[in-house]
DNA sequence: CGTGCATTTGCACAGCTGTGCAACAGGCTG
DNA sequence: CAGCCTGTTGCACAGCTGTGCAAATGCACG
């Protein structure tokens, strides 16, 4: 912004009314004449005025800002889970800031720092997982701060998770349900949370069936991944006839590993179950059975309780959302 | 934020030193001793002190916000680019205010408007073509305008494109050269000046080796508009043995088309070219041959431009980006 | 020691907005 | 007519920061 904005005082001028009644006409609630408020609006109107949000937010409690603190954010879930979030706090009358981060947790710290030198209403935190201390800043300050699928809970934030060990479970008992005898996971080594618990569940529905699983672990959440952990699997002599995935990325890989690379047939030779829904999961040439992610309400109750006045906020809350188990053409029934 | 912030004064308070000396240690090129920077550093971190860039904003020719002003963010192509310009912003030391528009100009407009609330330093548009008077009303506020494959250039603005009749007229040649006889065209009907370009190159280099082609236009550009379209076209009696595709998502769908539905061959039936190289084309259940949309570049030259002090505002600016065909499996050579 | 120059420091003001409060105007009722 | 109540209005102040400028300080040299 190079040169000096339209301001309240010039509206104010034209219109032939103190600066205060130009900010009243757009204050929420103040009491302006009709007929001034409709010479203050047309001035308004001519001059190309928008109130400035920056000095609003130095006087009033809120920013309308929310930090976005999000790595990989062109991933298909990520993507699709950062739309929703904008639509929810443009719906809401907020704006997201996006900050990109690298998933390290020092990444993370110092977007909380931008978002704190923003002075946002909240943040929101998709990737990584900021210290006690800097959570402990936000909140003295008064920035919400609402975490999605990440590994620790801290005080005075909400946590929102998804049923991760239940779809876990689901998918292990699907796999057995339709017969396969050597059955396996085949899970990234970025090591989250919520990685870790759709494996825990994996392993307790086998372990309670008292059926052994081969684990294979590798790499980032990538297609790639899949790839090279699908190749590996299903070149070994016991090879699998069942392979759960904990990503749909990673499922897309082990499913092109078994048809283009070993020429097997999905599902008559394996089965496959991935995790996310992505939209490639509904594709044709996929058609994965899988779990969905439930970004809208991830999304809306995200947003839901940073505009819920009656949220304490030095409460810190814990969410589950469930998982629907989507059903295509990588399993048999 | 609901409680008052640790301020400048704060920190002058807990150090021992006027206000003016913190707003100094904080100024990059301002002058302040040494000794005095240091206790001023000690209580910062102390306090966890932040420099209000609202307050900053209000006083200096930036404010360091960036508006992205996006549609479909959640599409590989939309989340590859605003991932890559989220990076060379902050790289720049700028942030970015992510605006989910629906596409609408109307929608865009808004989300102008939203950007002269916040006094962004500029808009990056991807989606949707702000009107004169708006755009006039940024740049005279001191607003650097960019628009990334917008349909028209704006005065004072830089319009980024890149060389989609390039791409549409090699398309063409690829298909003819491949040996295709019954070529054809499937685009979807959104009409953007980009999908317009692609079909405007492909017709003229058919037209030039006096071939006619075959055309098929429906819906926006997704995967389901690529069933949908490769239903169609190869349901015909003369059934095209080449398709070029304006999008990536349009030829994966109909790829599915082809293989799963009409049992068809890829390409030893039916030769496919897409357009954007997002990252499905590279998997294998599709091995997609088309041209890789310069993501990086796009957004190295938006942020450049903004950063470039030499850059004249006032002059309209073009840059057309170079495509480059990435060959895999989808058509015969 | 005095002078000149460079560095440092704090005061006062400005940027733009919202708000508390006092003054005023208008309408209604006793 | 006077008093009361409601709506409207503008003043003065505050929020937090950067900056111009004058005063103070430090250092080097003759």
């Amino acid at each position: 912004m190079g040169k000096r904005q339209v301001s309240a005082r010039d509206v104010a001028q034209l219109a032939g009314v103190s600066r205060t009644a130009v900010s009243r006409a757009f204050t929420p609630g103040a009491s302006v004449a009709k007929e001034t408020r409709a010479r203050i609006e047309a001035a308004a109107e001519q001059l190309g005025y928008q109130v400035n949000h920056l000095a609003r937010g130095l006087i009033t409690a809120n920013t309308g800002l929310v930090a976005l603190i999000a790595a990989e954010v062109q991933t298909p879930y990520r993507s699709a889970l950062l739309a929703a979030l904008t639509e929810q706090l443009q719906a809401a009358g907020k704006i997201g800031l996006l900050i990109n981060t690298d998933r390290s947790d020092a990444s993370v710290a110092q977007a909380l720092k931008q978002a704190i030198a923003y002075r946002t209403d909240a943040a929101i935190v998709l990737s990584g997982m900021p210290d006690s201390s800097l959570t402990e800043t936000c909140l003295r300050n008064g920035m919400q701060l609402v975490l999605i699928n990440r590994d620790d809970e801290r005080a005075g934030t909400l946590m929102i998770r998804v049923d991760d060990i239940g779809a876990g479970r689901q998918a292990f008992a699907a796999l057995a349900a339709a017969g396969c005898r050597h059955i396996a996971l085949a899970n990234s080594a970025a090591g989250t949370a919520s990685l870790q618990d759709r494996a825990i569940g994996f392993r307790q529905a086998a372990a309670e069936a008292g059926q052994k699983i081969t684990e294979a672990e590798a790499g980032p959440t990538s297609y790639q991944t899949g790839l090279d952990l699908g190749t590996g699997l299903l070149s070994r002599k016991d090879r699998p006839d069942g392979i759960f995935c904990t990503t749909d990325l990673i499922a897309c890989g082990v499913m092109d590993a078994a048809r283009t690379r070993l020429r097997l047939k999905i599902p008559d030779e394996v089965s496959v179950i991935g995790f996310d829904d992505i939209e490639q999961a509904g594709w044709e040439s996929y058609a994965l059975t899988t779990f969905r992610q439930p970004v809208e309400d991830l999304a809306r109750t995200a947003v839901g309780s940073l505009v819920d006045l009656a949220r304490e906020h030095n409460l810190q809350a814990r969410k589950t959302l469930p998982v629907q188990m989507i059903w295509r053409g990588t399993i048999r029934r």
